[in-house]
DNA sequence: GTCTATATACCGATAGAC
DNA sequence: GTCTATCGGTATATAGAC
């Protein structure tokens, strides 16, 4: 699929919904030589649910707090079951990490575009950066949440990937920067709240649900927050009327 | 001490100083009942001794995680001491929470100044904030990561605790936009992206520390970005030339 | 008031029946 | 490929010496 300016919520669910079938593939194949089950149909289809309520019961209570006899019980397989799938505990650990991180990277590859000017730039980031989250969600929230509880080595993994986010946000500011396009103060302190507010989307996920507010919601709105803040041109508003709602979308 | 427009960091830091030990001998008093030393002098200076320990070996591993053997090896009290101050280590968990909770409801209350413009207001407001979690940073972080482990009852506390912070600020807007000296979309969205920024503060310390980004340079920045977004009169700001960026002192 | 020693329960992980 | 039964280790919490 073409890389395009912009895609709605349910096109960009489908492209992940895709890449989460094919990173489970890779991952039982990377494993093999400690998963027990052969049958690779028989393998995709029980490690998808492990992973799922795995995310479940961590983000409920914790991945440490959270047995393996919980995982049982709510999996609906055995101890022994749940072994043939994994080595460990910390390797169920490793192999959620590393379907999500691939499967982040894997996605938002798929989504930059050089050729968009930076005020586009800035907007296709900050959607898709929200998209790919609410996608994944529970990976995002578990991801943050147990990043502490982790070996240095997966540590180490997990800032480094959200220092290139911020990464991304930053090159994007410096280049509207630049181009005279932004007016940016500090464009490391910029691109660091602008993470902050897409973060803010998966950990308070209770608050916008509660709320009735959608992904695309949040999105438009953080767009024209960003924007305003920055002077960016306001390409899509439609008007501005003082001290009025311009709701989006 | 009265309310003042703009406190420095190291004035607020004394109130809190203050504050803390006031806050740790009101909570043995009220704990009396399970809390088997008699001395006040000796409970306060453990009490002290066993929260401070718990809260850095949380942060570093999770409540859960870490074991009382773990606090009585780190805090030099055996296990046997430990339980002369607490009852569980579920009662521990709370006499911490409800120490930081009353702490930030203390400190918060006696910075508001109702005579302030919106402006101002939300000036003050941002900055108590900001310094308020430096000082605590240890609570807030552990207050952040645990609220999913503790019960229902605690849990609804904090949830409610939150949500009265970012009416603190849902109210500030709506002020200025009455007046006419904000222009705000969406009052709710806005004061939510707001306390998301707050957070990363004391969530992503170890980023901020790394690069050398002092309090009161965040708070320079968040407010300035905050003002720009919402398009509020640039009071204190020097001049504005295209581009070039205005640190702030 | 603080210590060591211990009771009881549950953890991760494995062996072996089916 | 999935199950039950069980291992050794460690958790919270307590009892009793000093």
């Amino acid at each position: 699929m073409e890389p395009r300016d912009s895609m709605s919520f349910d096109e960009f669910k489908q492209l992940a919904m895709v890449s989460m079938e094919e990173m489970c593939r890779e991952i039982f194949k990377e494993n093999q030589a400690s998963i027990k089950i052969k049958k690779e149909a028989v393998a995709l289809k029980n490690l998808a649910r492990i992973f799922n309520t795995t995310l479940r019961l961590a983000n409920e209570k914790g991945f440490q707090t959270m047995s393996l006899r919980d995982l049982s019980r709510a999996s609906g397989m055995s101890m022994g079951a749940l072994y043939s799938y994994f080595s460990s505990k910390e390797a169920l650990l490793e192999m959620i990490q590393n379907r999500g991180r691939r499967l982040t990277r894997k996605i938002l590859s798929r989504l930059v575009d050089p050729a968009q000017d930076p005020a586009a730039k800035l907007e296709t980031a900050i959607r898709a950066h929200l998209y790919l989250t609410e996608v994944m969600l529970p990976w995002f929230y578990f991801s943050y949440m147990e990043t502490k509880n982790l070996d240095k080595i997966q540590q180490k993994k997990s800032i480094e990937s959200e220092l290139a986010t911020e990464r991304m946000f930053i090159e994007i500011l410096d280049e509207g920067k630049r181009q005279g396009v932004f007016r940016v103060a500090d464009c490391v302190l910029t691109a660091s709240v602008i993470k902050a507010m897409l973060q803010d989307w998966y950990l308070k996920r209770w608050k916008y649900t509660r709320r009735q507010v959608s992904v695309d919601d949040y999105a438009g709105f953080v767009i024209d927050f960003v924007e305003s803040a920055i002077h960016a041109p306001l390409a899509k508003r439609p008007e501005e009327k003082g001290g009025q709602d311009g709701s989006r979308g």
